[in-house]
DNA sequence: TTAATAGTGTCTTTGAGACATTATACT
DNA sequence: AGTATAATGTCTCAAAGACACTATTAA
């Protein structure tokens, strides 16, 4: 159906001036008179500690599904406070925001971007709830979760995680997340936001070994980062010591100004992902 | 924050009833007595037709933005009617509904994905407006368009559009259509789903060319078509006469059963897309 | 001294692209 | 006949991957 046509049609939103100059149109619809939708902003939060992709997760405190795991994330703020406050805020800003109170301050993502939304009916049992979803990378945090707004908040292994104790239905957001994670890192330089700078090649490459979850040869990779232009850039220096059981110390890098990898780094193709 | 932080903290979904079992947890919210936000379903449905990419637009008729054309989409309908009338719709049948009802039933898309949100504060000068965007291919309707339940409504050239006629930010959206298709031709075996099968390695040659604004080189790109596995399958017979200037007549092909192309069909990176 | 690691060298295979060639069918 | 096109062949170069090798450092 048309936008125009629904609001006088069906009665959705409905039009009680019916001038049609744009002020009565303005103050024509009544949206209260009517079921409401929501709208959330969740975060796909991801991370590398211990040599394992982990992601981050806050325990629900109230039903629905009180004590279950759940993406960090909360209601898109309207436009307008019934104190008539006005909080203008972008969706990506509100993802950002909710990352900041749930992880504490200190978790400033190196790299945020729009997932997908998620409105499937009955996904919320309270309401008709469409979820906003982003995709966060974060380098990994040497410290435990720094102070926080929210008191139950962790960094969980992926692989170590039963999808069936999400709540709502976060364990598929959360899978459609480490998706796209796994193939932005074939053609984007986005293993960099994984790691702080200055890193090594050695770091880089076990970022790729992570996420994609399998061991990459360890000098063809090597050659493959610095053969791609604006990939890394040296800084010039090297590691202070060699690794905890001996080797040359290694090379420092820097993000280049790449925003796409030519040639990709492709994995190799799994048969079960080109069929169906 | 946390959802269930937000909920008591900020005052926007008040819980009325503090009993922390379920029912009572259903029955508390009272969205109405705040700004509401709406949700909406955009379709970026694109065909290709006279050797152009086209785009469907529809007219608005009323204000905002009236007479301006724009995506066709309609808002979201909310779970429960105020006559009690449930209406359960996933956000991927809303788009598909919302093409039929614009571009009339015969419009079958071949393929309908999720775009992505755009929520940015004020993109509807009437109120807070979430809208989901989806993408659709179909293929070359050879006739004009079907009656329709929208009078206004035709396929436009998107090159020979001027991006300030579009409604709100549906140039913007557009734009992000036309980049994830070009950028799927690369990997997936969408562009069959702009043409009718069966076709020709040329017909298929010549999606590529529309869509990507550049002209191949026939001979490598019908090898290399026929080397990607499940790509094409072919049907065995040929097409009836040569083409319109002479030539053999051309085998026949319909999809094959890849969801992914390996390897891809990379187009020439282009210098200023790789760096900012 | 032993072992592990950083980084480089070499070879093979695959694939992309430029270009040529053959066969077919339309005007 | 002349021309355009479908389909294939050939050659070159780039890149991926397997493997080897050297240099450097920690235990």
């Amino acid at each position: 159906m048309r936008r125009t046509n629904s609001e006088t049609q069906n009665g959705w939103w409905r039009r009680v001036d019916s001038t049609p100059d744009t002020e009565g149109f303005l103050a024509g619809y009544d949206p209260r008179a009517y079921d409401p939708i929501a709208v959330t902003v969740d975060v796909v939060a991801l991370t590398i500690r211990d040599a394992q992709l982990q992601v981050l997760l806050v325990r629900r405190g109230e039903p629905p599904f009180q004590g279950s795991w759940a993406l960090p994330g909360g209601f898109v703020r309207p436009s307008q406070a019934p104190d008539g406050t006005k909080t203008e805020e972008d969706l990506a800003q509100t993802a950002a925001r909710e990352l900041a109170e749930e992880a504490g301050a200190s978790l400033r993502p190196s790299h945020l971007e729009q997932l997908g939304s998620y409105g499937a009916p009955g996904r919320d049992p309270r309401m008709r709830v469409i979820s906003v979803a982003y995709l966060a990378f974060a380098p990994g945090l040497p410290e435990a979760m720094p102070g926080s707004d929210a008191a139950d908040a962790r960094w969980t292994p992926v692989n170590a995680l039963d999808p069936r104790t999400l709540a709502f239905d976060h364990a598929a957001i959360l899978a459609d997340g480490v998706d796209r994670a796994r193939s932005k890192l074939e053609y984007t330089p986005l293993a960099t936001a994984f790691v702080t700078e200055p890193f090594t090649i050695t770091e880089l490459r076990e970022v790729y070994e992570t996420v994609w979850g399998e061991k990459l040869h360890a000098g063809n990779f090597h050659r493959k980062v610095l053969s791609v232009p604006g990939f890394v850039e040296s800084t010039g220096s090297h590691t202070e010591t060699g690794g905890p059981r001996g080797g040359p110390r290694a090379k420092l890098y820097r993000r280049g100004d790449a925003t796409l990898l030519h040639p990709a780094l492709l994995r190799p193709a799994t048969e079960a992902e080109l069929r169906p």
